[in-house]
This record gives structure tokens, C-alpha cells and sequence, in this order.
DNA sequence: TTCGTATCTACAACCTTTGTAGATAAACAA
DNA sequence: TTGTTTATCTACAAAGGTTGTAGATACGAA
């Protein structure tokens, strides 16, 4: 993701307009891992700009998705995520119990679909979901990091695929 | 996932009742490599049994999952999907356009997370979702496969990942 | 400063999925 | 077969995440 001021001249650039509220949600965005949800960005951008309203984070989220500099993804906790990581070619590590999402910067060269076995898709891009108990979990003795896998998703909404 | 006679003597062993409506939804699911959602088992159940509910086949279809006869996967389109095949371990392909999903047999031994980046997670399992167009959205000159790659995803509920 | 238009908030609607209540029917024993 | 227990059924409403609408507001260029 670009920075708040590239932003703020992108958003310009496209005919959008920036607000206070938008340029609260750049910085909210800028350096974030935890991929947020629209939810959680509206959290902590109601720290800032305390009358901003959930529209439009997700006004903001849908526009940043839009121009590529965000990627949305599902990961199957509920709700979509958004990844302000999309410079980088990766994967998502989740956490079956609280629902942490992490990136996982590791090439898979070999992920390709066999000649054949397409089906007659034509494929542009693959995504992998590792899926586990994080740290915190484990520690609380959340137990089997495979058992009750149920209702998990993965989804991205990245400008090219990954 | 079982035969409909194998479902109804499972059912019956967990202590669950075997309804006409089950039975239909058994019978739906028997084959089904289209990995439908609730909705549209439900639109096949009820060609069947014309006054089956939705709540119902919501009920059987996680009772399903619960047994870990069916996997019930998130892969972006909005809706749950659920998948019959639980035997073979396999990932999937989707269509970014139309939203269809099939199986992919393939194995892919190099997916692991390499040692240091797994960032304290204890991961047990992986998924890989190919992203794409089918065929008859290729034919219908639907463009780019990676073009608008927006709000997809993937999750699995399988008995123990895959 | 002025003006046109995008964006804002508030509110309601949408969609998928789940909870509730009373009616119904499966399972099992007599 | 009949009766009894109890899970399941349908219908309805509600939850949670997300998007549409309307009028008020504020950005941005002249």
C-alpha cells in the first residue's frame, strides 16, 4: 500500500475526494499486519475522528480494494479481511480459534495445476491458507491445532492475484 | 461422503432421526461435484419433497459437516459451499466470474510452511484455491482470468483438514 | 468566495445463516 | 398395532455483515 500522502494524490488523481475521515483510515491502514476487518478499522479510526461511521470505512476499504492498493480477502472467520500487503507476492497463515490472520512470505514455484486436471478453467492465480493455532492459542491449550475445522474461507481482492 | 442407506444408519447411531427430508438431501448431495450452497440444495430438495424449509436443509447440511461426511467451504462467493467429497484429499478451482467450483486432484508434497516463518503458529493444514475463469465464462469472452480479482476466499470444514 | 459534486452520517434494507415455538412424526417398547 | 418420548419439521423472526438511499456537509477548482 502506498503511503497516506501517495494516497491522498491517488485518490485526487481519480476523481475521489479526500477527507479527514479517508486520510484517518490511510493511516489506520499504513504498517497494519493484523488484517483487519472493516469493523476493526472503524475501531480505530473512531479513535481518531470519533464521528466516523462504519459506511464509510467500508466506502474507503471498497475504493482502496478498487485501486489495487489493498486486498480483500475471506478467510472464512465471518467477515472480510483487508491486507494492506499487496507489493508482496504471499500466502495467509490463520488461526482456527481467534481467527488472526498473518502473511507467509514463502515460494511455492511448484503450486501449478497439472496439465489436465484444469477442467477447462484457465487459472490466473492460486492462493494458499495454512491453517492452525497461533501462539496465544496454543498457550491457552486451545488443543489439536486440526481438530474442529469448520467454517474457514480464503479470499483475496488483490489488484493482479497473487 | 456415504451412500444415503450408510448416512441414514450413521444418523440413526448418533442418536438423529432420519426424516423423508434428509433422506432427499442425501440423495442431492450423492455425486454432487458442483459443491452447491444450502440455497441451491435446497432448490434440488424440493423438487423432491416439495415442502421441505431451508432451516432444514441448514440443519442436515451441518449435521453433514458435524460427521464430517460433507466439508463446508468458504471460497469467496458469498455463501457457504459444501462438498461431498471427503475421502480424497484434493483443493479447489473457482471461477472468479460465475462463482462454480470443482475438486482438484492433484498432490502438492512442497506445501509446508518452512521452519521460522511460521510465525508461533501450530499449522495443521493447507488449502490451495485456483483462481480463474471456466470454461463457459471463457467462451462467453468474459476477459482477463486475474482481471478484478475482487472478494474471494476459501475455507474448509472437512473431519481433519486436508 | 462561490459553486458543483463527491462524500458524509444516519437509517433502512439486503442476504446468508441461526434461534424460537408450536406442530409433527420417527423410534422404540409394550 | 398402539402409545410415549423426543428429535425434527415448518414458519417466522432475528442476528451479523454489508450495501443502498436521502438529505446535509465539505472538498476542490475556478
Amino acid at each position: 500500500m502506498k503511503t497516506p500522502d501517495e494516497l491522498t494524490q491517488l485518490f485526487r488523481a481519480t476523481g475521489r475526494k479526500v477527507t479527514a475521515q479517508r486520510q484517518c483510515i490511510f493511516r489506520v491502514l499504513q504498517g497494519d499486519v493484523t488484517h483487519p476487518s472493516a469493523e476493526a478499522v472503524f475501531e480505530a479510526a473512531r479513535r481518531d475522528v470519533e464521528t466516523i461511521s462504519l459506511k464509510t470505512v467500508y466506502q474507503t476499504l471498497n475504493d482502496l480494494a478498487e485501486l489495487g492498493e489493498i486486498a480483500s480477502l475471506d478467510v472464512g472467520t465471518g467477515m472480510t479481511r483487508f491486507d494492506p500487503n499487496v507489493d508482496d507476492a504471499h500466502h495467509h497463515v490463520v488461526c482456527r480459534q481467534c481467527g488472526k490472520v498473518r502473511d507467509v512470505y514463502a515460494d511455492f514455484p511448484d503450486i501449478r495445476l497439472p496439465d489436465g486436471s484444469d477442467l477447462g478453467f484457465q487459472v490466473g492465480s492460486a492462493e494458499i491458507v495454512f491453517r492452525g493455532l497461533c501462539a496465544e492459542c496454543v498457550a491457552a491449550g486451545m488443543g489439536d491445532p486440526v481438530a474442529g475445522d469448520h467454517t474457514l474461507a480464503v479470499s483475496t481482492n488483490g489488484p493482479s492475484g497473487q
